[in-house]
DNA sequence: TAGATTGTTAATCGATTAACAATC
DNA sequence: TAGATTGTTAATCGATTAACAATC
């Protein structure tokens, strides 16, 4: 299916393309243009046909591409179908909203355990998951094998603890610390989610904005 | 000082070098050359030269950037000296771990309230502040004039809130929700943060690194 | 068949990297 | 001054858009 190596640009538009695809099967539509799809995501229709055939001929000529065939190429495409065994390590709120991401429809992972280095959250359930204490961790891993860890924790604590994790064979990192995972392990498969970076790129964009509606008025 | 309009892929890396200026003001690193700063972040070094230029130059030839003169000045490129006004717009666990960034440290915000349309949370203080039920938003808006809000809610209910935040004059967004704002409001700044989208590209490159290893194997 | 729309190649645009003269 | 390193221009690379023949 995949036609080699795929651009890390074409693989940050598969989930979009994913959720929009989900709204139209919702709406009960059958089939749809690269044109129409295009003008809904505010997109061109020449961006869509190039990333799609990155992956195979998934339309017909004179038709436009199948909805509900096309949400399922993309789904397989993206693996969703897999069941990746993830541990979170941090049970504060960040960790918690993320087991509901995890846990929650078919996006490729389950939820094998939640860690955390708080003795008194021990015990504690999360989305039917009793909160371990980090302690355990290493025997946990060597006895359940999971295959990637969604750190959750402080950019002091994520260092030794990812090296730990690589230790006992995590093949795959959900990092949403600020420690830089990728320089020190390059071939591990790392998603960064960077909320304070986002925040400032928000702040920018505001302050932005502002300075345009100032100059504007003048 | 900004020479124009930046591209986003600079203001994107932005946030990234402040955070590894911090770490080497932590270390008492008073210099740097592109070169270095380079080495460390894993860029080159032509790549930080020609990002920084976009907003003057800071550097001194033959002797390189003073980090905390830097430092500084990305955070003013950002708007992190900025008290822009800031409501959360759901409490859940997300609404929680999102409060302590808005909160936290020099970001160029400040958390004015959080809403929530469950009664059962009202009146419940996170950071301070206690959660107020969502009937009260308008009211609320009129008297403080909030610059931004955070959508922390489910898709079902982003598209009603967002307009009326929209009336009542927000003038940014900082979005968790998968609902499209920038499609409906393509001249309100909006920061998109879609978790379900990460974990789908980070699905996808750990089921890529999975079968590169199942191909080496053989 | 005629019309629509794809798959794909070619053209354009923008971003990254390399090179080097300017200068501290 | 000589060495280092910037700021900036030019070259390369990749991503997006446009065009169109293939074909359903």
């Amino acid at each position: 299916m995949s036609k080699g190596n795929v651009s890390a640009s074409v693989i940050k538009r598969l989930p979009r393309y994913y959720r929009f695809l989900g709204g139209l099967i919702d709406q009960n539509i059958v089939r749809i243009s690269s044109g129409e799809l295009a003008n809904r995501m505010g997109l061109t229709a020449s961006q869509i046909r190039q990333d799609l055939n990155c992956f195979g001929g998934f339309g017909q000529q004179g038709y436009g591409y199948n909805v509900h065939q096309l949400y399922d190429e993309i789904g397989e495409i993206l693996g969703l179908n897999s069941h990746f065994g993830a541990i979170i390590i941090g049970a504060g709120n960040l960790g918690r909203a993320v087991a509901n991401y995890l846990s929650s429809e078919r996006r490729g992972f389950h939820l094998m355990g939640i860690f955390d280095k708080k003795e008194a959250l021990a015990g504690q359930l999360i989305k039917g998951q009793p909160v371990r204490h980090i302690s355990g961790l290493d025997e946990f891993c060597r006895a359940y094998k999971p295959d990637v860890a969604v750190l959750c924790l402080p950019y002091a604590a994520a260092a030794d603890t990812a090296e730990q994790l690589v230790r006992l064979g995590v093949k795959g990192f959900w990092n949403f610390s600020h420690y830089d995972l990728s320089l020190k392990y390059p071939d591990i498969p790392v998603e960064n989610v960077h909320l304070s970076d986002s925040l400032m790129q928000f702040c920018y964009k505001v302050k932005e904005s502002k300075k345009q509606q100032n100059e504007n008025q003048n």
